[in-house]
DNA sequence: CTGGCATTTCATCAGTTGATGAAAAAAGGC
DNA sequence: GCCTTTTTTCATCAACTGATGAAATGCCAG
C-alpha cells in the first residue's frame, strides 16, 4: 500500500551491510511500513514482525535504529508533525499579511485546514496513512494525548487567537467548543474511512478532497457564526 | 471506573457456581469491563486475562459465555446498538410528528443528536464508554466499518432524506458530505477524550455535555444550510 | 437423596510477542 | 591488507496470548 515491499530484496546470501546507500533508506522504509500497518490496524494490533516482513528487513534491525516498539510509533508519529506545523504555521502567516484588516471567518478557517488537505492530496499515500493515524490518536482517550497536545496545541491556540481578533466579542469558550467541532469533521474527512462511500452508495468518494475543500470551509466558518451570534449562557 | 471489580469477590474457596442471581449478572458484569477496557485501549490493546480480572472471573468463563475475543468485542457493540437506533427513531418520530410542515433542518439535527446527549448524561459511565468505543470503531479504517454501515445506515438515512424535505432543492451529494462532517463532531464530542479541557485551560470541559447540547446543533445547522446555499459544481 | 445439568475453576497447551546478545559481513581509514 | 566501526543477521529468551478439556461445584427435578 505504502512505497513498502522493497522489491524481494535479492538476499545476499551472507549476513553484514549490502550498500551505504540503502543504510539511510532503510530507515524510512521501516517508518514507511509501520506508519501503513498503525494506520490500518493501531498500536496493538501490528506486531514488530510485520513491520520488518512488510519493510523486508529482520526484527532486530528495526530495534537497532528505533529501540522499543514505542519508540518506532513516536518516530513514525514525529517524522510527520513538524512537517505539518511549518506548513500550517505558513498559512496562516501567509493570509494574516494578505489580508490586513480584512480577514474573515472562513478565510482564516481555510488558512488552517487548506494545508492539510493539499499536503495529502499531493503527498502521497504515506501522508494519508499519517491523517488515519493521527485521527485515530485523536480520539483514542488515555492514548496519545499528552503527544497531541504537546505538538498541535500551538497551531490550535494561533487559530483561536486569531478569530478572536476577527471577532472579538467572541467568547473564548465558544471558540473552544466550535474548534472541537472542526477538528472532528476535519480528522473524519482526512482519515479517508470509506464509510461515505457505502453510505451515499457511489454519490461521494472518501477520496475526493476537493469536494471536501468545497465544503469543509464554509461549513465550519458558518457553525462558528452561529455559535458566536448565539453566545449561549454567557 | 465501570460498575465493575465486583469487590473481591468472596472467594467461595471451591469451584462450582455461587448463586443462580448471580449467572446472568456475570454475563453483564463481563460486558461492562470489556466495554470500558475495549474503549480506553481499542480491542488489541486488551487481554482476556485483563477483562477477567477487572470482572472477578476467571478468563475461561468468559470463552464459556461469549466464545472467541472478536465475538467478545462484538457482543459489547451489540448491546447498546440496539437501545441506540431505537431512541433515535421514536425521537425523529416524534419530531417529525410535532412539527408538521414546520421542520427544520435544526430541529431535525436536533432530533437525530439529542438521544445521544441525553442517553450519555443519564445512562452511566457504561455509556460514555460505549460511546467512546464507538467513535474509535468509526475513524478505524478497514475495522468495524461493515458493522458500523449494518446498525447506524438506517438512522442516517433517515435523517438524509428528512432533510431532504425540508430542503427539497439540496443535493444528495451536499446532504452526504455534511452529514459525514456532523458525525466527526458529534462522535468527538460524544467520546469526551478531554483534550478541550486542557485544550482551553480548563475553560471547556469535555465531561459538560450541556455545553455541546447548546452549540452542537446550531453549528451543525448552520453548516448544512451554508453548504446547501453554496452548492458547490452542482 | 440422587442423578442430571448449568456454571465455574484449574491446569495446561501451542503459538506468538517484544526484545537481546553475539556473530557475521561489509566500509573505511591507514 | 589489516583493524575498527557500522550495519545486518541469526538464534534464542522469558513472558504472555487466546483457547480448551476436564474436573469440581452447587442447583433442581424426580
Amino acid at each position: 500500500m505504502t512505497t513498502q515491499v522493497r522489491a524481494p530484496r535479492t538476499k545476499p546470501a551472507g549476513r553484514g551491510r549490502p550498500a551505504k546507500a540503502t543504510g539511510r533508506d532503510l530507515k524510512e522504509t521501516i517508518l514507511d511500513a509501520a506508519e501503513g500497518l498503525f494506520a490500518r490496524h493501531g498500536f496493538h494490533g501490528v506486531t514488530i514482525r510485520q513491520v520488518a516482513a512488510e519493510a523486508g528487513v529482520d526484527t532486530a534491525l528495526i530495534h537497532y535504529y528505533f529501540g522499543a516498539k514505542r519508540e518506532l510509533f513516536d518516530s513514525v508519529f514525529l517524522r510527520r508533525a513538524e512537517i505539518l506545523n511549518t506548513a500550517r504555521g505558513l498559512s496562516m502567516d501567509a493570509y494574516e499579511k494578505s489580508h490586513p484588516g480584512t480577514m474573515t471567518v472562513e478565510g482564516v478557517i481555510e488558512a488552517f485546514i487548506e494545508p492539510l488537505l493539499r499536503i495529502s492530496q499531493d503527498g502521497g499515500q504515506g501522508w494519508k496513512s499519517y491523517f488515519a493515524l493521527v485521527a485515530q490518536v485523536n480520539n483514542t482517550p488515555a492514548w496519545g494525548g499528552e503527544t497531541m497536545a504537546r505538538f498541535f496545541d500551538p497551531v490550535v491556540h494561533r487559530l483561536v487567537e486569531t478569530l478572536k481578533v476577527v471577532r472579538p466579542d467572541a467568547a473564548y469558550r465558544d471558540l473552544y467548543w466550535s474548534y472541537q467541532f472542526l477538528t472532528g469533521s476535519m480528522m473524519l474527512a482526512l482519515s479517508e474511512t470509506g464509510r461515505i462511500d457505502s453510505l451515499s452508495d457511489g454519490e461521494c468518494h472518501s477520496s475526493d478532497l476537493g469536494a471536501v475543500r468545497a465544503r469543509l470551509f464554509a461549513y465550519c466558518a458558518a457553525g462558528f457564526e452561529a455559535v458566536i451570534a448565539r453566545a449561549p449562557q454567557g
